[in-house]
DNA sequence: GCGCATCTAGTACACATGGACTATGGTTTC
DNA sequence: GAAACCATAGTCCATGTGTACTAGATGCGC
């Protein structure tokens, strides 16, 4: 608590699986006068402890780790006592991660082809108590809210269908009927607004319902 | 040919449409001896520029970026007169994206996940004239040289199984019969080696073989 | 020219899928 | 407790799909 190498800036922890990622952000932002990286990370785990050692007040990171993931390092944050503002840079916009990252507690959401005086705005804004989001991800979000959304059930299996399995496959891996399993894709395929497992699939895809198979 | 500003330094050109990528490599790359970034572009077209004007040793550039993709980029450069070696960076290793990249004369490939140290020694081995592909990358080329590649045709039908098009819908797309349109979807999952059109839709987007839908 | 791959087209059959329904039991919400 | 939603299960039927064949036409490399 005491520990303010600069007095008045804003502590940074920097948390990307990406040196270069790192290091831009690094020289991008140590230069601004009110701004002071203190620490970064690549994973998550790392992230965690580093939150309580380096005591940063905002956190900038990616979404797409290895081991824990973006959504699972927010969660984790945001479960502690004194939590720090939480701004996620991350490449792409699919509209689930977006939405899954602001559940999960995220304070803004930026992409990496964010120009330096707005990745500068948005953490100064952020660390002020309010919401970063850009206007046209903001856009994406309020559709996501209105088209309802899929249950967890019928996730569950359209990441069989992205696998592949068939109707029968899915029914007897989940233990319910054949028919149920057909009840639920066919829930699933009006939902999405697609005319088939396969388009649904690749849907689910583009839309970052599912993760990729690995 | 006479402007060297550093002399016997490697000089670098960037490229890549992150602010936080560029100013990454920049301040990577600046501080060790022997090389100069001498630039650095956000798109294809101004790479192409700069390419005649900043007169770089070396490319740095990732492939996915808005505009002209990296791979054009790479063949645009292999055309000119006296080209720079090119060096790809980039975030994800899609098979097909790697291959294409190489194919499209690409002297080296890395991830964006790699050790300053290493993407240091890249740079110097491709500039001296040598290739540089990490292991395990060229283990999954070797791979993709070895599995009979999936033909024209195929690719063509592929992509508008990605669009969930039924086998009639793409017979008369392609003004040729169903029952064509079949066949080659049957060699298409044959050749994947996966179970069905919806796999196979999941395992081209996923390896890179057809553009994810708009 | 001969062989090979490719694109084309067809037949036949078993099985999977999508669409349109009805229906029941369990939660949650108001 | 009524309303709404969800997971479950079923029926019926038309259509789509996967597999296993055969086979002609074309073009390319040796």
């Amino acid at each position: 608590m005491t520990a303010t190498p600069i007095a008045g800036s804003i502590r940074i922890l920097l948390v990307d699986d990406h040196p270069v990622v790192r290091a831009g952000l690094t020289s991008m932002l140590s230069t601004i006068p009110g701004l002071a990286v203190c620490g970064a990370a690549s994973t998550g785990e790392e992230a965690l402890e580093m939150v309580d050692s380096a005591q940063p007040d905002v956190l900038l990171l990616d979404l797409r780790m290895p081991g824990m993931t973006g959504i699972e390092l927010l969660k984790a944050i945001r479960a502690k006592a004194s939590p720090p503002k939480t701004l996620v840079l991350t490449s792409y916009e699919s509209d689930e991660e977006i939405y899954r990252a602001i559940e999960a507690g995220a304070q803004g959401y930026l992409l990496k082809s964010t120009p330096q005086a707005e990745i500068v705005a948005a953490i100064q804004t952020v660390h002020s108590g309010r919401h970063h989001i850009p206007p046209h991800i903001a856009a994406r979000l309020a559709e996501r809210m209105v088209r309802s959304a899929l249950t967890q059930r019928e996730l569950e299996i359209l990441e069989m269908v992205v696998r592949g399995l068939t109707n029968k496959q899915i029914g007897h891996a989940l233990q319910i009927s054949e028919n149920t399993a057909r009840n639920h894709i066919n829930n699933i395929i009006r939902k999405l607004d697609v005319s088939g497992r396969t388009e649904a699939a690749t849907a689910a895809i583009q839309q970052g319902l599912v993760r990729m198979p690995d």
